[in-house]
DNA sequence: TCAAAAACTTGAACTACTTCAAGAAATACG
DNA sequence: CGTATTTCTTGAAGTAGTTCAAGTTTTTGA
């Protein structure tokens, strides 16, 4: 049970046997459907959702109403607006199951008190942030020095199978261009 | 001495008179002079940067030999490449003095040892970076969703002063348009 | 203090994308 | 299985920016 997560924490940190038993009491998977939302904007974000199994992604929609995905999480990602989290400010985005999805949905007042249990808890979610800002600084780098098509050839090549594991409109919004220039992209049309 | 990020930790964290007593001995203020680079693409950053005084940035050269700000780091920020620091690779980045500027630059040799005498210590890089990572998550939805003009007029309202404390040509890349284009918003010629 | 370097401005030509609209194809699920 | 919904495609017209080049202004530091 709950061996993703698990495991994944023991990447970075080791857990005693007790640890262990704890965590696994305080946790639990739930089942997020396709297209259903963990937080809306406007809502104050208190949860972090860790992805067991399927895919979620952050998005918001700007102005001339298309949504645009600023961040998708696979398994073994955690995925939250974490500026709402920590300032409790209603958030500016939408969470939401790209695929049916399992997490783990840990609240704000649970993760808290896990943190004060297992305080070695903090030194894996620091470097889980830590290298989730090197990868946002990168991802700036990408959009800054790429074009459309380069980002696209540029993600296809990291991330073969992702690719065909979601629309591309939402794709096209993550690299920063249209869905009809995604789909030129892909004929060989410019 | 040292009351800059001494002051920072204990906006996140307590400290025990102890505790203070060896990050005291620990830390060192040094001044990095005007267009010094701390870090240069090709290295292995092994340091993180807390800016006491002055401005740091982060910036690449991109493929036209432009350089392109992705960061800047202000009073009470840190400033490092946390993906070369935690996975021992070549920078993508050069890290760089806007004006002379006080530092305390912590070495992840110093840094682990710290953090392992206050453990405490972890929670405060946890949530530094945490919020760092939503601010990044915000930049990024200002990139997708605004026009240039609009990129410029937020970050001037929001940072009235900075505006005036770094050269155009850093702060137009940094929001992602050309220092002519920026020049021409200025005039009010778009 | 003053020369050199750095930063800013301007206009003209260009281009990498967007938007719109409408139809075709693929997929979900009752 | 079949239909409703979602996703993808295509071309034409438009535009928000870039690039280049040359001149001007401001700042730096010996």
């Amino acid at each position: 049970m709950h061996e993703a997560i698990l495991n994944h924490i023991q990447k970075f940190i080791h857990l005693e046997p007790s640890e262990i038993d704890l965590l696994e009491s305080c946790l639990s998977i739930s089942q997020i459907k396709r297209k259903d939302h963990v937080l809306q904007e406007g809502q104050i974000c208190n949860t972090m959702y860790f992805v067991v199994k399927g895919c979620m992604r952050q998005y918001i929609i700007n102005p001339r109403g298309t949504e645009q995905t600023l961040q998708f999480g696979v398994e073994n990602w955690w995925i939250t607006d974490y500026l709402s989290y920590h300032n409790h400010t209603p958030s500016h985005f939408y969470i939401q199951a790209v695929e049916t999805t399992e997490v783990i949905a840990l609240e704000k007042t649970v993760l808290e008190s896990m943190l004060v249990q297992i305080p070695n808890l903090e030194k894996y979610f620091r470097i889980v942030a830590q290298k989730a800002f090197g990868a946002a600084q990168m991802r700036i780098k990408f959009l800054f020095t790429m074009s459309a098509e380069e980002r696209y050839n540029h993600f296809k090549n990291q991330q073969p199978d992702f690719v065909q594991r979601v629309p591309q409109y939402m794709l096209a919004s993550y690299l920063d261009f249209s869905a009809e220039f995604m789909s030129k992209i892909r004929a060989g049309k410019v």
